[in-house]
RNA sequence: GGCGCUAUCGUCUAGGGGUUAGGACGUCAGAUUCUCAAUCUGAAAACCCGGGUUCGAUUCCCGGUAGCGCUACCA
């Protein structure tokens, strides 16, 4: 039994988007599942849209969602005289022939084919040429590419391990070009090279490409060569059904990661999107994963990305991270926004975990810990104008903070129990229901109207902060204070 | 236009000749009360249409429709 050979081959032509580290992921996991062997290509043929600084970008994001590969990566770009040697055998054997068809001509010719409302296909203009013709034609110095010369009768088909039989008249496929008039390989050429020069057994990669199977696979025949097993994935659309693109907002790797979504979660959101594991379980670790991937299983119709529920998965997943595991990223999130402070892990390293583990339950993203979560790790936040209203109203709040502040300060011990029954004592003597004095509390604790429940969040912040903090909230409440509501 | 592929709640999907068509996200309502989230309970929500095969199709076949893809000297 030979080996299995999988390849991912993104082109540095954009980031990593949603829908090729998807190809990836699923990849990485047919390989992973089959003991075999992930190999990355960079398909950089096309120099005009190619950027070194694009590739570096892909292969972060491939390593920050955890998708290593065995071989390579191989550069495209570098494998040119691959796919020139492939291509003179091909045209020695009489598979290929050059073309001298200017593309202005071609393209005029598709055009008025198109106007007429009739298929265009490359009409054969040099298909037949006489030996002696071409050899005229290349002494006047005419700029020439090399076409494939398709079958004219016959069909070919392929079984596809996620959409079965696949069958195609050959007619149907026109004599596509191999090499550019400049030299350069067509992806055709460079792909069918490469993956016959790695050995690869299993293609899987994006469905935009099924139509280009048979090309590849006449190819494979002309070669003499048997073809790898193809798979090809249904795309990833937007919200309204369009492929995704820039349109619909974020569509790369990296613009997830920065909007604070965890690597793990994004992996089995994506995972999820066109394939489910037998138990129908939403959560799914990447040994699972490997265990039960199943490429026959996948789905055969496009889906639709919904941010919401990779929101929802995150969540999920930041919820069920133990302590140990979140605290460094929270740490890089507060870092990259400006928040962190050497003391949290040092003097006030209780306080840092405390609050961490505070926001923990309510984050949907690792964002929410240095903007919602803000005020728990600087004092340096504003009284949002939504929560002065709401619970703020009252005018005799100042000095009910302050006795709280002053109460709080004098209690035996500062704990959950302790705080509560304080603040509950004097909301009795005022007259007022306890919610009162906690909602206006929580607003002079976090600026917000909304945040983890009061006495926790005191017991995060400590007792000397909760003070300070209340007292500040009260002179801003007092009908002298110039930033009042 | 030609060719190819696809079609189950709004979305991701399970299922499959006889089912109350299951789950998840989202939505709505209730419980909880300290705001929100979480949690718990409940609800609304789907087999694209038409033929055929069959005792019986959402499931199998054909046609239609719609969507997507390909139709480059892009990948």
């Amino acid at each position: 039994m030979t080996e299995l050979r999988v390849r991912f081959a993104p082109s540095p032509t954009g980031y990593l988007h949603v829908g090729g580290a998807r190809t990836a992921l699923y990849n990485w996991l047919y390989a992973r599942r089959h003991a075999g062997t992930v190999i990355l290509r960079i398909e950089d043929t096309d120099a005009d849209r190619s950027k070194p600084e694009l590739t570096q970008a892909i292969l972060d994001s491939l390593e920050w969602l955890g998708l290593d590969w065995d071989e390579g990566p191989y550069y495209q770009s570098e494998r040119l005289e691959l796919y020139r040697a492939r291509a003179s055998q091909l045209e020695r054997q009489g598979h290929a022939y050059p073309c001298f068809c200017p593309p202005d001509e071609l393209q005029k010719k598709r055009q008025t084919a198109e106007a007429a409302h009739r298929a265009w296909k490359y009409d054969g203009t040099c298909r037949d040429l006489s030996e002696p013709d071409r050899a005229r034609r290349r002494a006047q110095g005419r700029p020439w590419a090399l076409r494939f010369r398709t079958p004219e009768s016959g069909r070919t088909a392929f079984d596809d391990l996620v959409f079965g039989r696949i069958e195609l008249e050959n007619s149907e496929i026109e004599d596509f070009v191999l090499l550019r008039s400049d030299g350069q390989p067509t992806y055709h050429l460079s792909v069918v090279a490469d993956d016959l020069d790695l050995r690869i057994t299993h293609v899987i990669r994006g469905a935009d490409h099924l139509s280009n199977t048979p090309k590849q696979i006449l190819m494979y025949h002309a070669l003499s060569s048997s073809q790898p097993v193809f798979a090809h994935l249904p795309l990833i659309l937007g919200p309204d059904k369009q492929r995704l693109s820039k349109r619909h907002g974020a569509t790369s790797v990296g613009a997830y990661r920065d909007q604070g979504i965890l690597p793990e979660a994004l992996m089995n959101f994506l995972a999820l999107l066109g394939w489910a594991p037998p138990g129908g379980k939403e959560i799914v670790s990447p040994e699972e994963m490997v265990e039960q991937f199943d490429l026959a299983a996948a789905s055969k119709s496009n889906a639709v990305f919904d941010p919401e529920k990779l929101a929802w998965m995150n969540s999920e997943y930041l919820r069920r991270m133990p302590l140990e595991a979140l605290l460094p990223r929270v740490r890089g999130e507060l870092e990259i926004s400006g928040l962190w402070s050497s003391a949290f892990s040092g003097s006030e390293r209780q306080r840092f975990e405390d609050s961490v583990r505070l926001l923990q339950t309510r984050a949907r993203t690792l964002k929410d810990f240095s903007e919602s979560g803000r005020a728990f790790f600087t004092d340096d936040f504003p009284y949002e104008l939504e929560a002065r209203r709401k619970f703020w109203k009252e005018s005799r709040l100042a000095d009910w903070l302050r006795d709280l502040a002053q109460r709080l300060s004098n209690l035996s011990s500062f704990d959950l129990e302790q705080t509560e029954k304080c603040l509950r004592d004097l909301a009795e003597e005022k007259g007022i229901r306890a919610g009162v004095l906690i909602n206006a509390a929580r607003v002079g604790l976090t600026g917000q109207a909304v945040a983890p429940g009061l006495f926790e969040v005191m017991r995060a912040l400590g007792r000397e902060r909760t003070v300070r903090r209340l007292e500040r909230a009260a002179a801003a409440l007092a009908p002298s204070a110039p930033d009042r509501a």
